[in-house]
DNA sequence: AAAGCACCCTGTACGC
DNA sequence: TGCGTACAGGGTGCTT
């Protein structure tokens, strides 16, 4: 699923590719794949409009016109966005087309048709709600153990709420409590202070660590680079659909749970619930 | 504020 | 073989 190192790699190679480029013709084959509803209008609006840039909020891709509109798309859970050139013919699972100037087109692709194109002149109305970008200079460890203080729910739930952190899914929110040692069930204002700097270092780590990777491409799944390419890191996730398998730091088997209604892998030696479930004693 | 659930969808995996 | 059902996932919105 796509999560803020696919939209970053993928905002990357569109930024190269898109730049400059004017959006000929649009086509909307699935309306409620696009925000405002109407096809037409959001054909007619994109038509002789020009990217000016490319860019990224936390899962949000942004695409920024020559006019104060800004394309936003968020892939959800199979969203892909592909430039391919005239001849390519694979129309399955296509939601809406771009025609471009140079003659390629931008596809995207959404075989379970959960991604929106929202088209705005006011894009803080979507993404004014988010919380920081944990790779920004403003995301530091004091201001996440502050964050993490004002909190009494679930760890895990809470690092997947987008208002309280921008960009993080469940491969990557597994991933990083692994590495930080720390249980998914935890009370997150039960975390120590060494504890919430450990997170703070794992969220930045894994997502770094996967953007250099181009990004996480499971078996059988859609997400590609804007070339069509797979990312690389599935084959580094240590828990994320590894139950069974042992921990690479314990030897332990991975286990998965449900947390929130999301599949939860984690290591139970590692990443004990002892040292709290409950408020902070003394 | 926290937690649970339905919803939006489709392909795949499973039981019978 | 083939049908029905459960499930995966992100995010929103509603209820408790």
């Amino acid at each position: 699923m796509p999560e803020l190192p696919e939209v970053e790699t993928l905002a990357r190679g569109l930024q190269a590719t898109l730049m400059g480029r004017t959006i000929v013709e649009t086509r909307v084959l699935w309306p409620r794949s696009v925000i405002p509803p109407d096809p037409a209008a959001f054909a007619r609006r994109l038509a002789g409009q020009t990217v000016a840039s490319v860019g990224r909020r936390g899962k949000w891709l942004m695409i920024a016109l020559g006019s104060s509109d800004v394309l936003l798309i968020h892939l959800r859970m199979s969203g892909r966005l592909l430039v391919e050139s005239e001849q390519c013919l694979d129309t399955r699972h296509l939601r809406v087309l771009f025609l471009l100037d140079d003659g390629q087109r931008l596809s995207f692709f959404d075989q379970r048709k959960f991604g929106r194109l929202h088209l705005t002149d006011d894009p803080a109305q979507v993404l004014g709600a988010l919380g920081p970008e944990p790779l920004s200079d403003e995301f530091t460890a004091e201001r996440f153990e502050e964050m993490l203080r004002q909190r009494s729910g679930r760890i895990k739930p809470l690092l997947l709420n987008q208002r309280f952190l921008a960009g993080l899914g469940n491969i990557y929110t597994d991933e990083a409590l692994w590495q930080a040692h720390i249980h998914p069930l935890r009370q997150a204002n039960t975390l120590t202070v060494t504890e919430a700097h450990q997170l703070h270092r794992a969220i930045q780590a894994v997502l770094q660590a996967a953007i250099a990777s181009g990004g996480t491409t499971l078996q059988d799944e859609a997400y590609q680079q804007a070339d069509g390419q797979a990312g690389e890191f599935a084959s580094k996730l240590v828990v994320y659909g590894r139950d069974g398998q042992t921990c690479p730091r314990c030897g332990q088997a991975i286990e998965r749970i449900t947390v929130a209604q999301r599949g939860t892998h984690f290591c139970p030696q590692c990443q004990s619930l002892a040292q709290g479930l409950g408020p902070a004693q003394g």
